[in-house]
DNA sequence: TCTGGGGTCCTAGGACCC
DNA sequence: TCTGGGGTCCTAGGACCC
């Protein structure tokens, strides 16, 4: 058997527990830049508000009941997210983290009621870590995520379901919509309604030509995990990345060309130094601007060029050098650029990255990046950086995030203070 | 006024190889 | 008039996830 644990309303969760005054109240998580609701106490969905919603659509909900809004910290959720996975995956054979707020355990071998088993644990991670998480076990991945669904809609199963037995399973597929299962997005469901199939088991009873013919191998693999097939493993994180991106929506729209040019650096700088920590390099990177989606009225736009790295690179003097000679291959007067980022292609370890005809290897003992590294690490992301990136505060394109808490366990100013 | 960011995988089609 | 077959690699676009 397969289970899942899934924290629920996870950035809420992680805010409430250094702020407990949140309880019982509505609370929402903002997206950076404060767009758009990505999380949400159960208070706040009964007011109907929506998964992804523009904050500004409900501003009146917000005013009329109250309702707390919060800024994203990615620092606090991910110090929280890793005590309660190294919790959940000490209680296991084997363990696999899916996302900051889910990890699928193996629970293949476990002699016991696994009932009992999955609420002993519940009750243990919500006494350790302060988080409430619910946690569905069935045959297969795909089914482990409608149980864990079900788990915490239904108040019978206060946070626990399995779902072994083929009855049960049945019941749980014919109450499950299609559009809530895993691997069946907007538009598979919309395909899928056009054809009359709506709920989890019909889609489960589809022939298999036709849901590899419709969504491809990866909806027909859905379907035969519906079935009970396994055919997604445990761990099925590749073990190395692909790609590095950072990018942003702007504040405002930007024009300039020394003003693009500022925004790119600082996302290299940012790009990186994720390619440091990992201990990769890049031989390859696009950088992409785009137009604001939401001004029809306005002139859309999608431009990119790539820049080739040779040997590879993580240095962010070379990114930000080769990002200014580039530059004009996406810049143009005129431009109204609300959105911009680098992605990193070609990722490598050092070892594998390709040589040159002159062996030329990537610099692997950069003492001068490994030295900003450590000062950022000690005085924050932004003490040093590349000349001629200022410093984000006070920049205008930076994003907004008028509504953060303070970052309570990974920085010393922020520790609460209990008096 | 205000609309997230960072990933993965699959497929079709074109360029190119012998 | 008649114009191969079998590959690989790359890219763009579309789907999905949290």
């Amino acid at each position: 058997m397969i289970g899942l644990c899934d924290a629920d309303a996870f950035y809420v969760s992680c805010e409430r527990l250094f702020d407990p005054s949140l309880h019982g109240k509505p609370v929402v998580c903002l997206s950076n830049n404060d767009g758009a609701i990505i999380a949400r106490s159960n208070e706040a969905k009964a007011l109907g508000i929506k998964m992804g919603q523009p904050l500004f659509q409900v501003s009146d909900l917000v005013k009329q009941h109250a309702v707390i809004v919060k800024s994203s910290n990615y620092a606090l959720y991910g110090d929280i997210s890793r005590r309660v996975m190294s919790l959940i995956a000490g209680e296991v054979p084997d363990s696999a983290v899916y996302s900051i707020d889910e990890i699928f355990v193996d629970l293949d071998g476990m002699k016991c009621d696994l009932t009992e088993w999955a609420r002993k644990l519940r009750t243990k991670i919500k006494h350790e870590t302060g988080i409430p998480v619910g946690i569905g076990i069935s045959r297969t991945k795909t089914l482990a995520k409608v149980a864990n669904r079900l788990a915490k809609k239904s108040s019978k199963a206060n946070g626990v379901l399995v779902l072994d037995d083929q009855k049960w399973i049945d019941l749980a597929l014919a109450r499950t919509e299609v559009s809530d299962v895993w691997g069946i997005g907007r538009r598979y469901s919309q395909k899928l309604a056009g054809m009359g199939i709506s709920r989890a088991i019909d889609l489960r009873d589809m022939p298999d030509a036709q849901a590899r013919s419709l969504m491809a191998v990866g909806g027909l693999r859905t379907v035969r995990e519906l079935r009970g097939v396994r055919c997604i493993p445990l761990d099925d994180n590749p073990d190395q990345r692909e790609t590095v991106c950072v990018s942003r929506s702007m504040g405002k729209e930007i024009s300039g060309r020394d003003e693009l040019n500022e925004v790119l650096n600082s996302f290299a700088g940012r790009a990186c130094s994720k390619l440091r920590r990992l201990g990769l390099f890049s031989s390859r990177a696009q950088i992409f601007i785009l137009s604001n989606r939401f001004k029809s009225n306005r002139p859309q736009f999608s431009r990119s060029c790539e820049i080739g790295f040779h040997p590879a690179t993580n240095d962010t003097r070379i990114m930000c050098r080769l990002i200014g000679q580039n530059l004009n291959r996406i810049w143009a007067p005129g431009l109204e650029i609300k959105k911009a980022g680098i992605l990193l292609v070609d990722i490598c370890r050092p070892e594998d990255a390709p040589v040159d005809l002159f062996s030329i290897k990537p610099d692997t003992n950069n003492t001068l990046m490994a030295a900003i590294d450590k000062l950022s690490d000690r005085f924050g992301r932004n003490a040093v950086t590349i000349g001629r990136v200022p410093k984000p505060s006070g920049q205008d394109w930076y994003m907004t995030s008028s509504h953060r808490s303070p970052s309570y366990t990974t920085r010393w100013s922020d520790i609460p203070i209990v008096r």
